[in-house]
RNA sequence: GGAGGCAUAGCUCAGCUGGUUAGAGCGUUCGCUUCACAUGCGAAAGGUCGCGGGUUCGAGUCCCUCUGUCUCCACCA
């Protein structure tokens, strides 16, 4: 910081110089220190493609106050960072840039495009990260990772084949998500929900040698042409007499059975079900029970393939309005009726998804769910807020096998090799180039890549050295905050927990802290088609990264969702202003070299400050250990802003401006210092940049304030009398204030002022305090003279203005006999709580003993406020 | 169908294991060019904490019902 410094603070021009300072000291840097603790996080990887959005911001700015804190706080902290591949997203990305030269991937070729990808890669690879390093990031870059990177395939390759040799990796023909616009398999968690406007179709199947039919209804049609049966329930005396005849399928003229299985509801619809197997999860099942034949009749692009007659190659919507025209035609439609219903839709693309029977590679969840299940249930797994914890377990304890293999071509490739001449199938971590069977050298390794969260499941493993022994490894592992949204608790938390429990045999982290999204003004997503979202470099650029960390920390709770407001990040940012003009302030003014505070040489309001100060070290402490991160900012601002710039610096300026007292001019310096690099310290997790720009500035102290120990709470700062005097005091101060200020007489305008009070002496030390903040010229004991002065009655007794002014006594009488209302039923309300037996029983003691204060103060009061009223009644 | 969140000042939200006269920011009103800061200072107005019960000496906080609202999971063709 300069000498001479600027009245207002310019983030732009600190913030990018700070970074390079603490980059340049190593502090992100931790090696393993078995002298130490470790607190280790693991950065949720944003898609190396990806741009910083809000929720990267939030997501960093909550994980930064966390590794910051803990930092000061002594343990030897470690933020791993890192990107991930992304595969479909990625994937997308390049062949839309590939259209564009109106080519394919098919065009390239798959070599040519993986070198598309990686060139992609690392041109915006590094993007995602600088910009998180415009947040103030503290993640040790050096051991920056990426989910493709060799130490991460191995690591997959390690955990592919152990789970296939224990069985827990299969290969099987099953009913299967199919995106048909991103050409690939999805797993179930990937597939999202959408209610849309459909039809139900009512088609009548006719008996074969009869004039009978049954009637079905369907909301996808085209799926006509895979039919292998229809079925009722067995229990169904409607159609017992059908059941084993054979049905003739309506514009096929396929022969299929009516089977019997108890999946029919009889009282829906018409109790009739077409069988697909081949094209709906629960007909497979019923196809399988009754040995149905599976007829496929959609192509990877969810055209109608050979099997589906004349309708091949149309789209399966085309196919569907052609299917129905010819059913109508030919008399099998019997009517169409609306209905909403949830359509299956990518989650990338948006594309609705098709359930297809496809060969796929799956994990079988069954055995390692419940390991994940016990971990989370025995609480060595904590989800904060707590609630998500049921969330997770209803998943885990219900989860289907996962299906992880995906028709891409970027993406960890399955090492799955077969041999095309004997036709064995190797599973292998090393590259298989001669088949161990047959020795045969034609070896094809299977063309799919895995699901992209199937690396990020190992994610917190992986990047600490697994499967290789490291020190690293040992000394970090488990870490021990996990800090994400729950948007993603099904796709990576629960699959780092059983992962972590199935691989290391210990959990992956101790506590899972849960954030919210952050929306925008109006409480919508922000998203790109809506067009609402918010830059977060932008603001950083206009408000600075503080001011939106601190924005994005404060006034939200774990869990919820988070309004984004402009007026908001202002707030901060004047905040951060606040700070600056402070720090601007005293050193101005100082002449001092330390902040060793003289504790035996210290006034009341330094005592005040000091307790105060020591308060909210253990508040803001006890909040952040328990991850109430938005809490203790507020904390840390209200001491900040109302009891240190507000009052402190204003009552410690006479002296400070003292030239015939040095002595006390220096020992309240130490005490500005003392308390406001406490302050900064506090700060500093949540405003790194401000605060360490400033501690710069201040004389001693470490090198780094992120580097300096965090405030510890200190039983020899505790002044609990001279805090209450203090209080005291400044009451009496704020209700001067406001006569004067409903009286429209301005501070400016001096008066002497007389007291009534108990508190001689207190009133007498803080005389100066009320010459300087209430307009007092001077203070007297004595009764004052004035008969017509304002009356104002307070927690130190009464005290009489004379401010020459006409007192309307109307209303005067007025608002003390509303005061006195109020004390009178404040006072009614004590009385009431300690004569109930039960309270003055059960009740703590230390807050029975605080209502009987109460009772002698409001008694107090009120015997003032009536003293009071009764004189001005006279005079009226 | 199942699970969960939210409902507190005009607006957006805090309020931790129940315990001062329920808070903040923004907005509004009044007054201040006070020698750190007008991105500021001083002051004020504004809330029957969604409705109704219950537990308790004591409920914004815990339990139940209801109303409104949002989300997640499942998915009856």
């Amino acid at each position: 910081m300069p000498k001479e410094l600027a009245k207002v603070y310019a983030p732009q021009q600190v913030e990018d110089k700070i970074y390079d300072f603490w980059l340049k000291g190593k502090y992100f840097h931790a090696e393993p220190d078995e002298s130490k603790d470790p607190f280790t996080i693991v950065i949720p990887p944003p898609n190396v493609t990806g741009q910083l959005h809000m929720g990267h911001a939030l997501d960093e700015t909550l994980q930064d106050i966390l590794v910051r804190y803990k930092r000061m706080q002594g343990f030897n902290t470690l933020w791993v960072p890192g990107t991930d591949h992304a595969g479909i997203a990625t994937q997308i990305k390049v062949e839309a840039e590939l259209r564009k030269e109106g080519k394919t991937r098919y065009d390239l070729g798959r070599e040519e495009f993986l070198k598309r990808v990686w060139a992609w890669k690392e041109q915006y690879g590094s993007r995602i990260i600088n910009q998180l390093k415009k947040l103030g990031s503290s993640c040790d870059w050096d051991r920056e990772r990426f989910t493709m990177d060799e130490g991460c395939s191995k690591a997959v390759k390690e955990v592919f084949v152990s789970l296939y040799d224990k069985g827990l990796i299969y290969q099987g023909n099953r009913i299967i998500n199919w995106c048909p616009h991103c050409i690939t398999a999805l797993s179930d968690a990937e597939v999202e929900y959408t209610e849309q406007q459909g039809f139900f179709w009512h088609i009548r199947y006719p008996v074969k040698d009869s004039d009978e039919y049954v009637e079905i209804a369907t909301t996808r049609p085209e799926t006509l042409l895979g039919d292998t049966a229809v079925a009722v329930h067995p229990d169904d005396e409607r159609y017992t007499h059908l059941v084993g005849k054979t049905l003739i399928l309506p514009l096929v003229g396929r022969e299929i059975p009516v089977v019997a299985d108890e999946y029919v509801e009889k009282d829906f619809g018409t109790g009739c079900v077409k069988i697909t197997p081949s094209h709906d999860p629960n007909d497979f099942e019923v196809g399988k029970r009754h040995g149905l034949a599976e007829i496929l009749v959609l192509d990877d692009n969810a055209r109608v393939n050979a099997n589906g007659g004349k309708y091949q190659g149309m789209d399966r919507y085309e196919a569907r309005d052609a299917i129905v025209k010819d059913l109508e035609e030919g008399g099998y439609l019997v009517k169409v009726v609306p209905h909403v219903h949830n359509v299956g839709t990518c989650y990338r693309c948006g594309t609705n998804v098709e359930p297809i029977s496809s060969k796929q590679w799956f994990v079988k969840m069954q055995p390692l769910a419940k390991e994940a299940v016990r971990v989370v249930r025995e609480g060595d797994i904590k989800f904060v807020p707590g609630r998500f914890s049921k969330t997770y377990l209803n998943w885990m304890e219900n989860v289907r096998d996962w299906c992880i293999s995906r028709q891409l071509w970027w993406g960890h490739r399955i090492p799955a090799y077969t041999c095309e001449d004997c036709g064995e199938m190797t599973v292998s971590r090393d590259d298989v180039v001669i088949c161990p069977k047959c020795g045969s050298k034609h070896i094809k390794q299977d063309p799919d890549v895995l699901d992209t969260w199937f690396s990020s499941a190992l994610w917190p493993f992986s990047t600490l050295g697994w499967p290789e022994k490291t020190k690293e490894l040992d000394y970090f592992y488990p870490t021990s905050v996990l800090v994400t949204g729950y948007d993603i608790i099904f796709f990576w938390v629960a699959r780092m927990i059983f992962s972590g429990m199935e691989h290391m045999r210990e959990k992956p982290f101790s506590t899972v802290l849960i954030h919210g999204l952050v929306r925008d003004s109006q409480g919508r997503k922000m998203s790109k088609s809506l067009g609402n979202g918010i830059d977060p470099l932008q603001v950083i650029e206009q408000y600075g990264a503080d001011a939106l960390r601190f924005s994005l920390a404060t006034g939200n709770s774990p869990g919820n969702d988070m309004r984004y407001y402009d007026e908001r990040v202002q707030s901060s940012r004047n905040f951060a202003n606040k700070v600056w003009n402070a720090a601007r302030f005293i050193l101005m003014n100082l002449t001092v070299e330390d902040d060793n505070v003289d504790l035996a040489a210290l006034r009341t309001e330094d005592k005040w400050i000091l307790d105060r100060y020591n308060a909210v070290v253990k508040d803001v402490t006890t909040s952040l250990d328990k991850f109430e991160i938005g809490l203790a900012l507020q904390k840390v601002y209200d001491f900040i802003w109302d009891d240190f710039c507000d009052w402190y610096i204003e009552l410690v300026k006479p002296r400070l401006n003292d030239k015939e007292n040095a002595g006390e001019s220096e020992r309240a310096q130490k005490v500005l210092l003392h308390v406001f690099g406490g302050a900064l310290k506090m700060l500093h997790p949540f405003m790194p940049f401000l605060t360490e720009e400033i501690w710069q500035s201040l004389p001693g102290g470490e090198e780094a304030i992120m580097i300096a120990p965090f405030p510890k709470y200190d039983k020899a700062l505790c002044f609990a009398q001279e805090a209450e005097d203090m209080e005291k005091v400044m009451d009496a101060i704020k209700a001067i204030r406001f006569r004067r200020s409903e009286m429209n007489v301005p501070l400016s305008k001096k008066a002497t002022t007389y007291f009534e009070t108990e508190y001689k002496d207190t009133v007498a030390e803080g005389t100066g305090f009320f010459q300087k903040l209430a307009g007092v010229s001077d203070i007297r004991f004595d009764a004052c003279p004035d008969a017509n002065a304002v009356t104002i009655v307070c927690t130190l007794g009464k005290v009489y203005i004379p401010l020459g002014q006409l007192v309307d006594i109307e209303a005067e009488l007025i608002r003390l006999r509303k005061e006195l209302e109020n004390a009178e039923s404040e006072l009614a309300r004590v009385q009431g709580r300690l004569n109930n037996q039960g309270f003055v029983s059960k009740a703590p003691a230390h807050l029975v003993e605080q209502e009987k204060q109460k009772l002698e103060k409001y008694g107090q009061l009120i015997e003032s406020l009536k003293g009071t009223i009764k004189g001005l009644e006279k005079k009226d």
